[in-house]
DNA sequence: GCGACAG
DNA sequence: ATCTTGTCGC
């Protein structure tokens, strides 16, 4: 089957996925970790890494890099084709209240995004943090903070988020995010 | 056919 | 995301 076929019937699996999303307040006073992940290229290898800090104070906890051959091309709005796989690898074994993700969660097209996705297959609560705008993002699916866009990942409300990435950020952008950002392109903080 | 489009 | 020189600005 060609691809745009196969990206139709992946378009109908968001669609659905869409509707398993739990939205849902996040009692901030509770959370005491945050974990954030991030990859990163070179030629047919993706390089995922995570890095646990605790909250609010962001103290560095730990931090862990995994690396994969990569499995599909980059193609807008199917994002999470591509790094749903080295995500899910490095948070093997991992614990934390609530995870960062560079990429849109509700605010994508089909409500669906890379964030959504793993938040759904994790059980946990993720947050999507974007540094671009999705065209076709549905109206106040997300909210700005600081330069990125933050939208609700799984088990979260936009308000719970939105709070908490605003207690993270550092120079308009949440630090745990940009440590993972250096991490997994440099392989070390 | 052309343009736009998370990382 | 990644490839990459010089250049502008604080």
């Amino acid at each position: 089957m060609e691809l745009g076929k196969k990206l139709k019937k992946i378009e109908e699996t968001q669609r659905k996925l869409a509707l398993r999303v739990v939205e849902s307040p996040l009692e901030i006073e509770k959370v005491q970790t945050v974990a954030a992940v991030d990859v990163s290229y070179r030629e047919n290898t993706a390089r995922a890494a995570f890095l646990l800090c605790s909250f609010p104070d962001c103290e560095v906890l730990k931090t862990k890099v995994v690396e994969t051959e990569v499995s599909f091309p980059y193609v807008p709005t199917f994002f999470f084709l591509r790094e749903t796989r080295p995500i899910l690898l490095v948070l093997r074994g991992e614990d934390f209240d609530l995870l960062l993700i560079d990429g849109h969660g509700k605010a994508h097209p089909r409500g669906y995004g890379l964030a959504s996705h793993v938040g759904l297959l994790i059980g946990r609560p993720t947050i999507g943090v974007a540094k671009k705008f999705l065209r076709g993002a549905p109206e106040r699916s997300f909210v700005r903070v600081g330069k990125a866009y933050v939208s609700v990942g799984y088990l979260i409300d936009l308000d719970s988020a939105a709070r908490i990435v605003e207690t993270l950020l550092e120079r308009d952008y949440p630090k745990p995010l940009r440590l993972a950002d250096r991490l997994s392109k440099r392989g070390s903080l």
